[in-house]
Order: structure tokens, then C-alpha cells, then sequence
DNA sequence: CTGACAGTAGTTTTT
DNA sequence: CTACTGTCAG
């Protein structure tokens, strides 16, 4: 099969040239709110372009533009651009806002996709090259690590010191370089005790037999196909006129082969990125693409996108002076319009929940806008970390004082264990040969079919090579079987049978059959007599898959699509603050971002540094520099001094990432209750001292609670610290006077009006303050601390 | 076969 | 400290 003799693609292009050439009169509006930048990005379509977009400069305008411009001059029908992304939502967005640029004359674009979606369907029209069937299933990561399960305790290697987990990430590795297992270099062979590759050369088997494919083989497949099959690699060489990549410094090996082959021809490839993004190479993407693309396609023009649409100019100058630390770059300069505004703001705490008490109340005050900034909505404000567990602390805090978040990432909608049951079931209605299906819920819900019974299925279906179900039935039939077990088997199989009778004949709805399976199994009930606190969520997850049935006309339709596609974004209602990794908040941006857990070996994270030496650290700092540009108008970076990691209390240091800041793009706050700042040696200036002192690094208490190390921290910081001054006190200010405050730290006393008193504070600059929030500085240098 | 206990590990994540 | 996995006794 080839595109050519696709009918559908046919109609889609006599429809876009007859649209194309209508149009072509016109003059093009979309042209005019670009900058020059943009523009040319736009207009440069043939031959190799590099679009280097750095963060918040428009990259999806003008990628969105650039189809647009392909479409409106007739350089291209909607079906002969190729279009990849990275992920569902990125594919979504540029989809919908090419249909605005173009006025929804164009017929969807058909190539516009995801590497893995795009991928799957050259799989099924060329599935007979790799010996495949066309309708092949797509493993999720749970099938996966089962099937490898049983491959490991095959070949009697201890699964507890060879974890099957492991053994997925290694041939996860490999196939993201584009090897088969003929293919795995020497060098590897010593991978999972030796028997790496063999294992993976009998994972392959068993997907063959299977008619399966893991997320890898998706694109693995496919180059495998281009590469020992020239002519279809030729048709579509020529179907797609034009290529654009998105997000291109997070392409593996095998993606970027796949480009290569794909592009060899005409050259037309317009790859955009950010080499200061990157920040997925322990995934396998390649820094390297980006940076070699040059050598890659000769010629090739390279436009950066440098102006800036998001932050401030501190917010840009300090993540681009952390930048700067990275060797090797592209290198970019971003500039922006926008007015000042606020520094980016650097904090130190005693501890990570005074860091999350402190990061609460502050959006709160934000939330009132009684920061002297204008007040912001809750959804206006993110909290990055950069491990997913940092996250509890703040959970923990907000539920106390109330506050509204959502946690953004975590599990996947299907990757649940309720959807996944629920898919299965449903898998298993179109096709009851799904071995994988069945394993996974023969026993649940619980049906007195335990590790005996299952392997007794097994054999049975193992001897007679028939599916499992069939396995099943002999089984029962031959007496194999008894008792309870052998009733709920029964009716296990009985309800597969009917349930797939009923999905064949289609004259029950898909929707009301899908509650029927769930009903009929048990399934519902179960989760119904579950006291667990999860149970009710689990249910309401059930409900809302039922009613993502809607949109697909059948159960085969569903399946076919949910293994790639399906994020669940439900909107709930009311303001709240988001958090999420850092990772996660890539591609986003918030007008006021927190950014907690500034300390070395947590961000740069140890593990990263441990394993990647100086790669590592680049790669987090580049996180780092994701993080700060997240940040339209406020963002406040924050560490702590003791952090509780598994149960101990440790001590850190701030991020060395705080050192890479520039000074003047930063303002110092000093912590709640903290009188740090005069401690700190003198000849000490800026950051460095902000972080020292601020976290009373060099106090008699500091280093008292680093000599029992392990110790919860005995005084309570807050109590200790916390001063409060009577009115009597307020008389004693005089002009000259060296005051300290919370906030802004020392100052001297300018003028006194009533109960306020002008003072010019050393860091803060001049500020009317009321008196009783200030203390005499000798008193802030006496802190028990 | 199930529930209770012990042992162990413990970044980042899309498809 | 916690969440998950595997083992063991009932």
C-alpha cells in the first residue's frame, strides 16, 4: 500500500488545491502580526532550516504560520506535510491553530501528528515488512514488564536482583538508538548479567508471536523498514514535500534517523528547538541533533527567535546569565519590550516546611495582592520541584491552611489501575485472544483464581497453542480444574464469549455494552465494596472512561486510539495554585512561579551528578533555566537549610545554580523570623551572602545541629525568632537608628511619622514601615541562633 | 487463596 | 518515612 493510492488522501488534496489556488489571489493576513525573526522562519520553506526558538519567542506561531504559508502559496497540500511532535497536546494545539490561520478551509492535516502516532500508521500499511499483522496492539509499559517477567524467570535468573524494570529500561535504551538486537554493539553485552540482548532478542520474538509492538518498535520498525526497503522509503519521500519538527532537541537516535531518511531526498526539513531546553537526555534524546544539524544538512539556514513575549527583563537576564555557565551552546540572546518589574526573588528557610508554610502564605498575600504587587488569581501561580515527592510537603501544607492546588502530571489518566482493568475487560471483548488481557484480569476482581490456577491456564494454553480463554475452557473441560474457581472461570468465560458476541453484532450500543462488562465482571462492585479511601475516585474514573466512550463510534475504534492518545484533562472549577515537576512545566508558563529546593544534591539533583558527571549538571541547569522561564512576572526561588529525606533530617547547601545567578537580577527577602544577616562574614557581598546568612550557615546554632546530625532541629525557628516589640519600644527610635526588618532586612531610620518610620534599608532601598515590624539591630544580632 | 508482616528501595516521563 | 513487593502462616 502506498499514499498514493489512498483515496482519502486523494480527496483531501483536490480539496486543499482547489482551497490553495481560491486563496492564492489574496494577499496573506497571517504575515502581519510576525516579527522579522518569525517572518523569515516563515517564509525560508525550502531547503534545511533550523528555527532556534528560545523560551516564550513564539515558536508555535510561527511553526503554525509556516504550514499555513505552505498551504496558502500552494507549495504543499494539507496531506503532503509531515508534522511531528512530541507529545498529544502539542499535536492538538498546532492542529487547532493552523485551522484558525487557514479559516477552517483546510481539510485536517493527516500527517500532523506525534512520532508514535504517525509511526503507527506507516506501521499498519507496512506491517508484512517487519512480520506483523496490520492490526498489531501497542503494548502499554504494564503488558511490557509482565511479558519480560516471564522471559526472565524463563531463562532462571534470579528476578530479584535482575528486576524486570531494569531490564525494560535497558531495551527502552537500546531501541531509542535505533538497534535490533542484531544491532546492540559489543560494548553492551555485559547489560542485565550477560543476558541483556538475548533476553531482548526474545522479548522481540514473543511481541512477533504476539502481534505486538512496544512503544519503541514504533519507530524502530519503521526505520527498520526505510532502511531495508528503499522503494517505500522513496514514496514517501516524495508524499512529504515538507517536514517540521517540533521540539527538535528531544529527539533519540532512532527519531533522528527516521528524519534523515526521510528528508534525504528534497531537503525540505524545518526543525525547531531549543538546545537550552533540552532536558530529557536520560530518556535518550540527543543534545547532539540540535547541535549538529549543521553538518547534518549543509546549507541548512539557522534562524533564532530571540525576542521574548513572556517575562521580564530580570526574569530573562537571570536565567540567561545560569545559562551561560553551559558549554557547548547554540548560543541566543533574549531580549525583551516588557517593563522591568520585579527581580527574581531568592529566599533561604530552616527547613522544607518552613519553605512550604512560607511558599503558602506568600501566595495567599498574592492572592489579597498585598505584596505591593498587583493581586494575581491562584491559577496564576505554579510551584515547580524537581522530584515529584517534593511535592507532599506542599500538599500537606495546603490542605491545613486550605489553600486550593492541583497537582499537575502524576499518574496519566490511563495509566490507572482501575482504566487499565476496565481496558482490559474491554480488550478483551473485541478480541479474546488477548493473552495480556486476560492475565491481567482473571483474578481480578478477586475470583479464587490464584498463581495455581493461573499457571494450570497457562500450560493448558501452552500445549494445545491456543489463546488463553481457549486454555481456560480445555481446562475446565478436562476437570483440570474445580470448585469455586472453576465456577468463576466458568463464568469469566462465558461473560468474554458474550461480551465479544455482543461487540461483533453492534446492536447494542458500545457505550451501554462497556457498562454491561463492568458490570456483568464484577468490576463495579468490586471497587463498590472497597472501604479504601481511593474507592470513590476509582468509580468516578470508571464513570468518566465510560463517558470518553461517546466519542468513538465503537469499542475497536476506542482501544485503537487510547493506547496513544488520551489524556485526561477534567477542569475543575476555582482557582488553584498548580503544582507540578519541572519537567512537567515545560511548554507552560505562570505569572508568578515558585521555585523551592535550591540545595545542592537535591537540585542539581546527586543522582543526576553521580551518574552524568558534568553532563549531568548541564542538563539540570538547563532545567533550572526551564524553571526561571517559566515566570512571566514574579519568580521566587527558594532553598532550605534541613530537609527530612527518608525519615532522616539532613543538612544542605543552596544550589550552586544560586551562585550562577546574576546579582542584579536578584532580591534578597529574608525569611520569616530569620535574623541571619548580619552573621554572615562582612567582606562577603550579594548572593553569596543572602545565602549564607540568610541561612544562618555561620550561627552557633547552625553548627551545633550539623554536630547531631540526624536530629530534628530542637529550637522551632518561628517560636525562637519571632519578635515582638511593645509600644514602648517604638519611642526609642531615633534618626540614625539601625533597624532590622523581616523583610527587607538592615536599614537605617531616615524619619519618623507617628507610628511609621521612614527607613532606608542597606538591600530594600527607602520604605515607610510601621514600627512594630521592625526590631533594633542589636536585638536581631542576639537571636538565640 | 488470602491477609498480615517483613524487607527494600527510593529522579525526572512521553508515547 | 512511606509505598510497594514478596513471603509466610492460616
Amino acid at each position: 500500500m502506498c499514499p498514493i493510492d489512498d483515496s482519502e488522501a486523494f480527496e483531501a488534496a483536490a480539496q486543499s488545491s482547489l482551497a490553495a489556488r481560491a486563496m492564492a489571489a489574496r494577499p496573506a493576513p497571517y504575515l502581519d502580526g510576525l516579527n522579522p525573526a518569525q517572518r523569515q522562519a516563515v517564509e525560508a520553506l525550502d531547503g534545511p532550516v533550523l528555527m532556534l526558538a528560545g523560551a516564550g519567542t513564539g515558536k508555535t506561531k510561527a511553526l503554525t504560520t509556516r504550514i499555513a504559508h505552505l498551504l496558502f502559496t500552494g507549495s504543499a497540500q494539507s496531506n503532503e506535510i509531515l508534522a511531528v511532535t512530541f507529545t498529544n497536546k502539542a499535536a492538538r494545539e498546532m492542529k487547532e491553530r493552523v485551522g484558525r490561520l487557514m479559516g477552517q478551509t483546510v481539510e485536517g492535516m493527516p500527517w500532523l501528528g506525534t512520532f508514535h502516532a504517525i509511526c503507527v500508521k506507516l506501521l499498519r500499511r507496512h506491517a508484512e515488512l517487519v512480520d506483523l499483522k496490520s492490526n498489531f496492539t501497542i503494548l502499554d509499559t504494564d503488558d511490557q514488564i509482565r511479558l519480560l517477567k516471564q522471559l526472565i524467570v524463563a531463562a532462571h535468573i534470579d528476578e530479584k536482583r535482575w528486576p524486570a524494570r531494569q531490564l525494560a529500561g535497558i531495551i527502552d535504551h537500546w531501541k531509542n538508538r535505533a538497534w535490533t538486537p542484531e544491532q546492540v554493539p559489543a560494548g553492551e553485552s555485559a547489560a542485565f548479567n550477560n543476558q541483556g540482548v538475548a533476553l531482548y532478542a526474545a522479548y522481540q520474538d514473543r511481541l512477533k508471536t504476539l502481534n505486538a509492538v512496544d512503544f519503541g518498535d514504533l519507530l524502530l520498525h519503521v526505520v527498520t523498514i526505510f532502511q531495508a526497503h528503499p522503494d517505500v522509503l522513496e514514496q514517501y519521500r516524495r508524499w512529504f514535500r515538507y517536514i517540521l519538527v517540533d521540539e527538535y532537541q528531544d529527539t533519540n537516535v532512532a527519531q533522528y534517523l527516521w528524519l534523515r531518511l526521510l528528508a534525504g531526498g528534497h531537503r525540505n526539513i524545518c526543525c525547531v528547538g531549543d538546545d537550552d531546553q533540552s532536558i530529557y537526555g536520560w530518556r535518550g534524546a540527543e543534545v547532539g541533533n540540535i547541535l549538529r544539524f549543521e553538518k547534518d544538512f549543509p546549507g541548512a539556514q539557522v534562524i533564532r527567535l530571540e525576542q521574548n513575549y513572556r517575562s521580564t527583563p530580570h526574569i530573562l537576564a537571570a536565567a540567561s546569565g545560569l545559562i551561560a555557565a553551559n558549554k557547548g551552546r547554540l548560543g541566543k540572546t533574549l531580549w525583551t519590550e516588557a517593563d522591568e518589574g520585579e527581580k527574581v526573588r531568592l529566599i533561604g528557610h530552616w527547613d522544607g516546611e518552613e519553605e512550604a508554610r512560607w511558599i503558602g502564605e506568600e501566595a495567599e498575600a498574592m492572592q489579597a495582592g498585598t505584596r505591593g504587587m498587583r493581586p494575581y488569581s491562584l491559577d496564576d501561580m505554579a510551584i515547580l520541584v524537581r522530584a515529584s515527592h517534593q511535592m507532599r510537603a506542599f500538599e500537606d501544607r495546603f490542605l491545613t491552611i486550605g489553600l486550593p492546588y492541583r497537582v499537575i502530571g502524576g499518574p496519566r489518566f490511563y495509566e490507572r489501575m482501575e482504566i487499565r482493568d476496565a481496558m482490559a475487560y474491554f480488550r478483551l471483548a473485541v478480541s479474546p485472544e488477548d493473552d495480556l488481557a486476560f492475565e491481567r484480569i482473571v483474578n481480578t476482581p478477586k475470583r479464587g483464581l490464584g498463581d495455581k490456577a493461573q499457571q494450570k491456564i497457562q500450560q493448558m494454553a501452552r500445549t494445545n497453542g491456543v489463546p488463553l480463554v481457549v486454555g481456560a475452557r480445555l481446562l475446565i473441560e478436562t476437570g483440570g480444574i474445580t470448585g469455586k474457581g472453576a465456577g468463576e472461570l466458568r463464568k469469566l468465560i462465558e461473560g468474554i464469549g458474550r461480551w465479544h458476541g455482543a461487540a461483533l453484532d453492534a446492536r447494542e450500543s458500545h457505550i451501554e455494552l462497556a457498562e454491561r462488562i463492568l458490570d456483568e465482571s464484577g468490576y463495579t462492585e468490586h471497587w463498590q465494596n472497597d472501604k479504601t479511601p481511593e474507592a470513590p475516585g476509582r468509580l468516578e474514573n470508571l464513570k468518566e472512561l465510560v463517558k470518553a466512550l461517546e466519542e468513538f463510534e465503537n469499542l475497536q475504534g476506542f482501544l485503537e486510539h487510547v493506547a496513544l492518545i488520551m489524556d485526561n484533562e477534567t477542569e475543575e472549577q476555582g482557582a488553584k495554585i498548580s503544582i507540578m515537576t519541572l519537567h512537567a512545566a515545560k511548554g507552560l508558563e505562570f505569572p508568578v512561579v515558585f521555585l523551592p529546593g535550591w540545595e545542592d544534591g537535591l537540585f542539581p539533583s546527586q543522582r543526576s551528578m553521580d551518574e552524568n558527571g558534568l553532563k549531568g549538571v548541564e542538563e539540570e541547569r538547563r532545567l533550572a533555566y526551564v524553571g526561571i522561564t517559566r515566570a512571566e512576572e514574579v519568580c521566587t526561588i527558594s532553598f532550605a537549610a534541613n530537609r527530612r529525606v527518608y525519615g532522616q533530617w539532613q543538612s544542605a547547601l543552596p544550589s550552586r545554580f544560586i551562585d550562577e545567578l546574576p546579582e542584579e537580577h536578584v532580591d534578597i527577602l529574608t525569611p520569616p523570623g530569620l535574623y541571619g544577616g548580619g552573621m554572615a562574614a562582612p567582606a562577603q557581598s550579594g548572593i553569596e551572602q543572602a545565602a549564607a546568612s540568610a541561612n544562618v550557615y555561620n550561627s552557633p546554632g547552625w553548627k551545633r545541629l550539623q554536630a547531631r546530625s540526624g536530629a530534628r532541629p530542637m529550637a522551632q525557628p518561628r517560636e525562637s525568632r519571632t519578635i515582638t516589640i511593645d509600644a514602648q519600644a517604638v519611642a526609642a527610635y531615633e534618626t540614625g537608628a539601625r533597624v532590622f526588618h523581616q523583610k527587607f532586612g538592615y536599614g537605617t531610620v531616615t524619619g519618623i511619622e507617628g507610628d511609621k518610620l521612614d527607613i532606608a534599608f542597606d538591600k530594600a532601598g527607602e520604605k515607610k514601615v510601621v514600627a512594630r515590624f521592625v526590631v533594633a539591630a542589636e536585638q536581631a544580632d542576639d537571636v538565640p541562633f
